[in-house]
DNA sequence: AACTATTTATAAGA
DNA sequence: TTCTTATAAATAGTT
């Protein structure tokens, strides 16, 4: 379609190669978006110049778009195998750790609130582990607590040895037997207990 | 390029359509092809009819590589927008959670083990929220030790009603002084709380 | 890039 | 569909 027949085959001459692939080219991506419209078909072109520079159209949403659908209509894997993979890895890993600080405030609630809410098996398990490391600090923290409570008590009421050798014993027997990671007390306010002891 | 002029809009005759569309398809892909060979240019063409039927011409090697190519071009070097922007995100939404999980450990520790750790500002600010939470049943938990400690000591010693009342009464009196929703990290040890009772 | 002689593509008809 | 043919479009070579 011009002043000569054209040879079917790679223009040798550089000048001539490049100004037929700037008409050609345009001609094409014009013919593509013209069948698009005519005939209501979503059509993709993808150029890569002899020198690697990208042209391209897509008719209807974007060329990754169109990249899905081939990919779905062709059944090969669509081309998000760099992207999908990795990032649902990492979604997965958040989600592991959103879950990880839910036990860890559950767990605490469960600690300190007496066991008034419900933990799953695997949550427990989960939990166990934390426990594992804090226990030691609860307990001695809590024996502080116990102990230091109990000379105080002595120092200001002078209470008898022999009796103070008996509860000091009790109370040691006690801290020892129990299982914090059970236990699963009915909270009382504290004006209750204060009522009952006195 | 016929009898007519063509309106650059769909074709509503449904057999114009059809041959419209078999006939410009033919030239779209010689046109491709011709482009191919002429200019020495990788062209790749995905036509998808109105009724979701593909043709498809790939001018050197698979649909595939081209498709390949397409994504190293488009998404390698230049602007990796669909995937390392969400994966940065989610990188950094995974060290905020670490972050807070180590938080929330560090601050159990500095909790039960007296607070002989360090904390900084930063986190003691994160560690804040999370202590609003849990405060009234971490200080319900341990008044409920303290005083069941109290009782039993009572009840095995028989301390003097006289103290037991005064007693009572500074114990209410502390309770409801107390404010619960403001008071955060100094926390007064029970030694110097009891002290002040007794 | 603009022009123009030609070739090519294709719309309508058979 | 496919073939034919008149005509519109594309474009090779030129300027």
């Amino acid at each position: 379609m011009g002043r000569g027949r054209v040879q079917m085959k790679r223009i040798e001459n550089p000048v001539h190669r490049q100004v037929t692939f700037c008409k050609r080219r345009a001609g094409l991506l014009k013919k593509a978006k013209e069948l698009s419209v005519l005939c209501d078909a979503e059509i993709g072109v993808v150029i890569f110049s002899a020198h690697g520079k990208l042209y391209e159209l897509a008719t209807k949403g974007t060329m990754q778009e169109l990249i899905e659908r081939y990919g779905k209509y062709t059944g090969g894997p669509p081309a998000d195998e760099p992207m999908v993979e990795p990032m649902q890895d990492a979604k997965k890993e958040i989600e592991m750790l959103k879950q990880e600080i839910e036990i860890l405030q559950k767990g605490l609630r469960y600690m300190f609130g007496g066991g008034c809410e419900y933990m799953s098996l695997n949550e427990l398990l989960v939990l166990e582990k934390h426990l594992e490391i804090w226990i030691n600090h609860i307990r001695s923290t809590k024996m502080d607590i116990m102990f230091q409570e109990i000379q105080m008590l002595r120092n200001k009421e002078g209470i008898m040895k022999a009796a103070n050798k008996c509860l000091h014993e009790t109370i040691e027997e006690n801290i020892s037997n129990t299982d914090f990671t059970t236990m699963t007390t009915n909270m009382m306010h504290p004006l209750t207990i204060a009522n009952n002891i006195f």
